[in-house]
DNA sequence: ACATAATGTAATTTATATGTTACATAATTC
DNA sequence: GAATTATGTAACATATAAATTACATTATGT
């Protein structure tokens, strides 16, 4: 369960702490999240990009792990 | 919770029962989420959106609700 | 070295997503 | 109008997201 969110995070000049009181979650639900430790719910992952000024894509997009054939790394 | 999920399965053709298949969870889980009654975890939005190939943004994002000014509409 | 802030993580509890079973309705199709 | 198919929902059970509390580690600053 990658993300980007760490990095969003630090482009918009948050500490964990900080940005989960503006979502209003605590501070370990983001650590656990950047960790990719778990699997929000995309109430939170809305909260989370409001907050950091990004889209779903840009933060919680992941290919599809099983399938073979990407368009970047390999070839 | 307002989404996208009854569009991008019909553009596939896929009945709930077909699309709850094929992502590995009941045909009532697809219908609560696309009646907008609850809140997928993002693991479960992913799965939803490669099967019915669109992306995050595609398929579950909503602009933030409280918030008034957003660079699209108004002005 | 000693504070302090930022982060990782574990145990326990609570809220809720999801499964299961079941029944209802609307639309097809015979 | 009786099957069948697709869908909406409700009650209850289970799995897990998220809160809470707590403690550890890793900066960063003095």
């Amino acid at each position: 369960m990658k993300n980007n969110l760490k990095i969003a995070r630090f482009q918009v000049n948050l500490t964990q702490q900080q940005l989960a009181e503006e979502v209003g979650i605590t501070r370990q639900t983001i650590s656990l999240i950047e960790k990719g430790k778990y699997n929000p719910t995309l109430k939170l992952c809305l909260s989370i990009c409001y907050a950091v000024n990004k889209t779903l894509d840009e933060v919680f997009w992941v290919e599809r792990e099983g399938s073979e054939n990407e368009d970047d790394a390999a070839n």
